[in-house]
DNA sequence: ATAAGCCCTTACGTTACGTCAATGTCAAGG
DNA sequence: CCTTGACATTGACGTAACGTAAGGGCTTAT
């Protein structure tokens, strides 16, 4: 199909100034010129604007965009694949803010009133984007890997009484953080006490410790839900608090 | 809390030039200015901020913000309400885009091919916004029309025998459901398990299944009161059950 | 007392378009 | 055939929401 300005406008919901914008940058040429300078966009343009539209959806800079796409080891599907995985991530952060709106109405109507920390939580997309690349792949591979170890730790060398004990500091973990929320500062003497069980729990799966992974770590805790839920569920402020215990420890 | 500008910033996630910005235009003034000049944020202004950041988060441009935050007749609950409309239609409109991305990569590696306009759903923010009240009627509407597939399936394809099956299994769904209420967690086994059942009962109208599109529909288990009133005229809380259920089920 | 890390104001730069303005093109109807 | 109205073109200027740099004070720790 050949599209004018204003049909590949109305069909992807751009602007016609935007369309030329995206001309005069060279960001999007249009297939051809007809002879009396109209431009006609055919399908590969269509294509591309597409693509165009699925990075700019996700906050990146037209002149990036460019790069990307003009790139000769572009590839289409890696692209999509990642365009999935981020907009999952915002997903993710889409639900933070929901909760942080919930939680600011109940305490408005009187519930247990939030931390200033709390009122911002869900907004800090760069932080989160600069971790998830950091330390995204890493957690994530934690994450799977944990799921595996519960059901069957053995295959992974861990001896059935290593894993007990691991169990057992896991709920150490749990039932200190259940006393300590409210009560304790993540800085003081049984916040540390608590990061220090949880470097330890760490260590029996994670082949080298690192501050700065146990950190990123921690920041996910409370930047995704799948952890906060976790953590929360025995007591709210919970994975909060491990974080900024986390995050002074490995300071 | 009184907070410095940095300070403010690192909990919020902005910068501090946006906050001095913020400042000049008479969006966000400090609570005082000390002796050398040092704007100093208070707990009221924390607040407003964070109010600031849900407008700016969908979208609406600083001095509509300023405005709707000064009118005399600014009402913090029902903005909150309003606030988780729209972030909401906002996951909706990522549902889309995700499926979006999904096809594309299907047809991409021999799947069936898109349209131009399938290319481009789930981006038109606009419209959406525009449409959003009708679009929520649509699916109000469409879930009337669901009750009426229900009723008469036969016209719908299913046999007799797959429209006994498709009863059964929602009665077993909800008479879990009035067993785990209070009980399980949704995220536990039982939960899981529950989640499942609806998923296959789902599959018996639903084309092609997707999680977003799942844990959509949980959403409007809670948010449409025809939907709880549904589940809950057998057990108080079963929908919301159900809804975590599926939300966790759909990770 | 010197460095590091804040804070201030002023001011110019940037991105991704929106919005005229002045003018040419094209299909449809009276 | 002519007009009309919706489209197209190229400038050119405007804008929102900051980023960034320059030049200079304040506070605290070593």
């Amino acid at each position: 199909m050949e599209y004018t300005v204003k049909q590949l406008g109305d069909l992807a919901g751009v602007s016609g100034r935007t369309l030329r914008y995206y001309d005069q940058i060279g960001l999007l040429k249009p297939h051809m010129v007809n002879e009396s300078g109209y431009r006609i966009y055919g399908p590969k343009e269509v294509d591309r604007l597409q693509q165009i539209l699925f990075y700019r959806e996700l906050g990146v800079d037209l002149s990036t965009i460019k790069e990307l796409l003009d790139s000769p080891d572009f590839n289409e599907q890696d692209a999509l694949r990642e365009h999935h995985r981020h907009l999952l991530a915002k997903r993710r952060q889409l639900d933070l803010l929901l909760q942080n709106v919930e939680q600011t109405l109940s305490a408005l109507e009187g519930g247990k009133p939030m931390s200033d920390q709390e009122k911002f939580i869900g907004f800090k997309e760069k932080l989160i984007k600069e971790n998830e690349e950091k330390y995204g792949q890493e957690v994530r591979e934690k994450y799977g890997d944990d799921a595996v170890d519960a059901s069957n730790a053995k295959l992974m060398g861990l001896t059935e009484d290593k894993y007990a004990e691991m169990q057992k500091l896991a709920e150490e973990i749990i039932a200190s953080l259940v006393k300590a929320v409210g009560k304790e500062r993540p800085e003081g003497p049984e916040g540390q006490r608590i990061a220090e069980l949880h470097r330890k729990w760490l260590s029996f799966t994670w082949p080298n410790y690192s501050k700065a992974a146990h950190a990123g770590l921690a920041e996910m805790y409370v930047a995704d839900e799948r952890f906060t839920a976790y953590y929360d569920q025995h007591k709210k402020g919970a994975a909060q608090f491990l974080r900024d215990a986390i995050t002074a420890y490995a300071k």
